[in-house]
DNA sequence: CATTTATTCACCCTTATGGTTGAATACATA
DNA sequence: TATGTATTCAACCATAAGGGTGAATAAATG
């Protein structure tokens, strides 16, 4: 359930014109599709295609005024993530502290 | 080429089993592929497969003895990730304080 | 009302992904 | 040396991903 929405926003981050997108959004504030895709070499079909990828991961939001469509990034996801990795490092800081401390009760029974 | 990188990266971590041998890695220490696959319902050469996949991404190492494999969680590629995701929320917040402050002196010229 | 503009939808194509099975390789061991 | 164990390689399959084009839809505008 978290890990299904883990995995939708890690694939989304994976391609690199979808981070190029994340980060113009969160530069820029909320631009339109066609302002977006202008900074690509692809066609606007596509750009539209990673929005679209970005928004079902929760990365993104839409706010549609008439016929322009307002993208804006959203900040929740972003740190879900940041904070999935963060605890993996704990972990592993856990373990090793936790190794380091069995070496040295092994020291002390100086066997 | 860092965005490669950070693709390849994020692409393994976005596989539910893939995240999840990671954390067995990294709460576990190094685990032998056998080992690894015990904990999956599919079958061990997926597993591998998975392995291979975490391995290119460099979120693994594997250290061969015999022919038993080691396979071990590598901390820098968690580190890397978790600071791009860090630098979005930064560029983030900077945009924020400085419409911040601009709504601030719009209103200094109180008209 | 006709036209232009903004965007998506529907297909198509090629390549990647995640899974399978069966064979090959590398190493221990009886 | 024959056999079993640990692991990968190779081929296959179904589905997803990332790109393209052309048509459809929605909304401004002349």
């Amino acid at each position: 359930m978290d890990e299904e929405f883990l995995s939708r926003i890690l694939k989304a981050a994976g391609d690199t014109t979808r981070r190029r997108i994340l980060t113009l959004l969160v530069q820029e504030g909320a631009l339109r599709v066609t302002a977006l895709a202008a900074h690509f070499d692809m066609s606007l079909n596509s750009v539209s295609k990673h929005i679209k990828v970005l928004e079902e991961a929760g990365l993104v939001t839409r706010r549609t005024l008439g016929r322009e469509h307002f993208i804006a990034a959203e900040l929740e996801p972003l740190k879900l993530t940041e904070s999935w990795f963060g605890q993996l490092k704990s972990i592993w800081e856990l373990r090793l502290s936790a190794l380091e401390h069995a070496l040295v009760s092994e020291g002390d029974r100086h066997d």
